[in-house]
RNA sequence: GCUGGCGUAGCUCAAUUGGUAGAGCUCCUGAUUUGUAAUCAGGUGGUUGCGGGUUCGAGUCCCAUCGCCAGCUCCA
């Protein structure tokens, strides 16, 4: 649902949650600063100003082209207004009557917005001091409620959302109870953008994207060791779990994507290319390639469920504009796999699917879980009685893991329902990561069949699932998460080397092999540099451990450790310290 | 794709109203041999994203194009 459906739904159904006291707050603000931009700029003409996950927006049209400088004036502005503590006064009002207030004012989007409103609604009013809007409300006493509040920022948006609609102008803010959360909100603002991925993964020399192959990340040494610890780590997973893991092609003959139905569906979003007066299509996906492999021998219900896991490549074209860093990208590849199974066997494959997602997240550290269940949507294709099974299963199998979710009515895609997995990160934003999507299409388009006990012939449901969904968002997520700090195991260097003199090189090199050796991953400074240097270069690269060695190292045929926080730890031998690091350096079973 | 903004050395950034492209870090040389977050000196490095135009003269102004950034839309 479009930001301009719930807006119109938020304005008229009285289903619609009501508003939590900062939700409400905000929208208040939402009004007290379109109050003072007209007041300011007095054509300005609104359209919706709803509240947001972490503020609020009002969108406006005016001739006067808004900028960050103009923003210390809206917030005079508002701050006149909340100190006049106008009263929120709220009124009925006649669908004609609002009508004509709204184009007396010149209000055309009001008018506009009336219009997509059913008939059968209330329209009610809010007043505060001069300024009024059409509005469902609740809002706050008066405008003295809202105590800190900051413009953010300005952007472009549609008119409903509709690109080919007029442009208005977003005004981003934001409003907190009280200045100290305000300002906590702004100091996590600046903690993510020294978070950011693109820019943590260039200072730690991870990867890099070049404009000859746009939105395609490039990663280095260091990026492909931490991309292939990933890797492995759910290969691990993979074998405990029940997996094979399989490769299957990169370019498929279109037909492929005719019978799978992504020529119809998704065909914008393919590379194609003509060889050989065929038409191919590079894969965006790699289920269809799976229902080939399925088809490639006879099926024997004894044989299901069969797990078929595979990292294989794939390429979309996501439009110009819609790409971000490693989030969004035009090359990835899913820790993806399609399991076949029996209708019978759908609850317990997608508790197992459950099972294996949670530990993955525990161990990477992601603690907050949200998960939600989309069901069937108004077009759908099979059989309603499918449909009903399986979205009981998905949920048994949740409850039978004491999990909460919420439902997502009609959220689900036209071939089956499914389950999505959000983490929070550190910084308590949200992400999707993992999912697990229930598919009656796919099996029924390419004829997948097993022969049952009595020699007769069933359809396999297909269950396409991922935890860390793309390893390259992954990647970018999960860097931000630890901040560059990758736990010892996926660090790219594990520990670095640091001689304090050219005589320490001998010990310090000895040292290297012996860690290589136990399968470490380490870097010696042989650097003339002081202690002090190269213990500041390790630490800003996010090594995880330091090894400094001196006259009493060489001495003691020992190591003084360091950890990239600070901590010294006491001089030990090399057989100790090997031994103790090497657990924790290890991919975790 | 749409709206707006931005592209200067590998990185982070300077460069008066249009008037000879600079600094720090990185890198290389040398000196220094250092005990827990920055030793000193010297040097390399740029057709200012690419292509046009205006001008005596363009990093600066204009057009076009590619890329990036923010937001929108999209992500069956």
């Amino acid at each position: 649902m479009s930001e301009h459906e719930q807006e119109i739904r938020h304005m008229i159904d009285p289903s619609v949650p009501e508003l939590t006291p900062l939700e409400t707050m905000r929208h208040s603000a939402a009004h007290v600063m379109a109050d003072a931009i007209k007041r300011l700029w007095p054509d300005a003409k609104l359209a919706f100003g709803p509240h947001t996950e972490d503020g609020f927006y009002y969108d406006i049209a005016m001739e006067h082209r808004l900028g960050p400088e103009d923003f210390e004036r809206i917030e005079a502005e508002m701050a006149k207004i909340t100190a006049a503590k106008h009263p929120f006064v709220r009124e009925e009002i006649s669908r004609n009557a609002a009508v004509e207030l709204f184009e007396e004012e010149g209000e055309r989007f009001k008018v506009e917005a009336i219009a997509a409103i059913p008939e059968d609604a209330v329209l009610t009013l809010y007043r505060s001091g001069d300024f009024v809007d059409l509005c469902r409300g609740p809002h706050v006493e008066h405008t003295g409620k809202i105590k800190a509040f900051k413009i953010m920022s300005i952007a472009g948006a549609y008119w409903r959302g509709d690109e080919n609609g007029p442009m208005l102008q977003r005004v981003y803010g934001t409003a907190f109870p009280d200045r100290k959360a305000l300002k906590q909100y702004l100091q996590m603002l600046e903690e993510a953008k020294k978070r950011d991925h693109r820019k943590v993964g260039k200072e730690l020399g991870l990867f890099t994207f070049d404009p000859i192959a746009p939105a395609s990340p490039f990663f280095t040494g260091k990026g492909a060791t931490v991309y292939n610890l990933l890797q492995a780590y759910v290969r691990k997973l993979y074998v405990r779990y029940g997996y094979e893991e399989i490769i299957t092609p990169q370019i498929f003959d279109m037909e492929l994507f005719h019978t799978s139905g992504h020529y119809e569906h998704y065909k914008d979003n393919m590379f194609i290319c003509d060889i050989d007066e065929r038409e191919f299509g590079v894969k965006p996906m790699n289920c269809p390639g799976h229902c080939i492999l399925y088809r490639h021998s006879r099926r024997s219900y004894r044989e299901l469920p069969l797990r078929f896991a595979d990292f294989g490549r794939l390429h979309r074209y996501e439009r110009a504009g819609v790409t971000h860093g490693l989030t969004r990208v035009r090359t990835f590849c899913q820790d993806d796999a399609h399991i076949f199974c029996t209708p019978e066997q759908v609850e317990q494959e997608i508790a197992g699917v459950t099972k294996m997602i949670l530990e993955c997240y525990r161990t990477f550290g992601f603690e907050e879980l949200e998960i939600e269940i989309s069901t069937r949507p108004e077009s759908y294709l099979g059989e309603l009685e499918t449909w009903d099974r399986a979205e009981a299963a998905l949920k048994s199998a949740l409850e039978g893991q004491g999990l909460d979710y919420v439902i997502n009515e009609g959220d689900g895609a036209f071939y089956g329902p499914k389950i999505d997995f959000q983490v929070r990160d550190a910084l308590r934003r949200s992400w999707q990561l993992g999912t697990i999507q229930l598919d009656f299409q796919l099996p029924e388009r390419f004829g997948l069949e097993f022969v049952d006990q009595e020699d007769g012939r069933g359809r396999p449901v297909m269950v396409h699932r991922a935890m860390l969904g793309s390893l390259e968002r992954f990647f970018g997520v999960y860097l931000e998460h630890v901040a560059g700090k990758f736990p010892t195991w996926l660090a790219p260097v594990q520990v670095s080397i640091l001689p304090i003199a050219d005589r320490h090189h001998a010990w310090a090199e000895e040292v290297a092999a012996a860690l290589r050796a136990r399968g470490i991953r380490v870097e010696v400074d042989l650097r003339s540099e002081k202690l002090g240097q190269k213990i500041r270069g390790a630490t800003l690269q996010r090594v995880p451990i330091m090894l400094v060695l001196g006259d009493k190292e060489v001495e003691a045929r020992a190591v003084a450790p360091r950890s990239r926080d600070g901590k010294t730890g006491a001089q030990e031998t090399l057989e100790a310290f090997v031994n103790r690091l090497a657990e924790e350096a290890s991919i975790p079973a």
